[in-house]
DNA sequence: TATAGGACCTCTAGTCACCAGAGGTTCAAG
DNA sequence: CTTGAACCTCTGGTGACTAGAGGTCCTATA
């Protein structure tokens, strides 16, 4: 048919996601749903694996799907003015250093526990102690409202 | 009846751990089931809120519930020697580490981007243009084979 | 002691972003 | 024409909860 038109899976090659993730976003609406064969097989074009692309990209700098929903969206207006572009990519900041600063506090009291740590019975165990005790809490962990963002953080 | 006893919202004041996730703590396992009044309601003593003060603190250094697990059964037998806590907690670093570096580079990555970004219109966004090339691409996504780490740090 | 309303109960389904597997069909190379 | 890799749909699972419906219980006050 068309100029180059690709399965499924060439398309999982060309942009290192998986079969399965491609047909997911497409029950999801990310991708459009392609045209198929007689048998019932999909076959993209250049413009869809343009579009995966920008996905695969868009997930890599951690972009939720909705944002990048939001992302093709503008993408596919280029003559409008690009400032929502900006205030994404500037919240996606703000999210990843706010995640950073969480977690560099946690591993200061990680390294802490672990070098305080002398290695006897655990009923004498610094690390256990810890972890009883109110008087040795986590960072962020303000005793009562255990916050959401280092509770989830662990993942 | 017993010394203290306590509602399951009471133990959600004392622990800030919400009332539907300590149900979901029991059934899970990571707490017992403990008695119930004559009308089918939960009722802890000081030992449950202990436990879930631990749970609490090991989930806000981020262990896994897995882990949590683990770290519970050490405490439960305080003769031996605790190098398995040692282990955990030193994994735990290393994964921490893993995604502050990690992080880091994504931050630069879209720190650069908005510096770089003068907002024209969409056609000729160096942001749009990062993401639909591929010379640009985040760190960590390696073209084929977008790692795992970075495609769910976004969370 | 009656009652109001907050706290409790179970159960189901949803979140996010996929991934794995079963059971069956199609495509393309030799 | 045969073979086997790649495709199809559908279901259910992941982690760690959370929300809501629809109903029951407990307790403080009048």
């Amino acid at each position: 048919m068309v100029p180059s038109d690709y399965s499924i899976g060439d398309l999982a090659r060309h942009t290192g996601i998986k079969v399965a993730t491609i047909r997911y976003y497409e029950t999801v609406g990310l991708m459009p749903p392609p045209p198929r064969t007689e048998g019932n097989q999909r076959r993209y074009g250049k413009g869809a694996l343009d579009r995966l692309n920008f996905i695969a990209h868009a997930r890599a700098f951690g972009f939720s799907m909705e944002a990048v929903r939001h992302l093709l969206t503008i993408a596919a207006h280029p003559e409008q003015p690009c400032e929502d572009i900006d205030a994404l990519v500037a919240e996606r900041l703000v999210e990843v250093e706010m995640k950073i600063s969480g977690l560099t506090r946690l591993r200061d009291e990680l390294s802490d526990l672990l070098h305080t740590h002398d290695g006897g019975v655990v009923r004498e165990c610094r690390i256990i102690e810890a972890l009883s005790d109110h008087s040795a809490c986590p960072p962020g962990h303000k005793h009562h409202g255990l916050t959401a963002e280092l509770a989830t953080v662990g993942k």
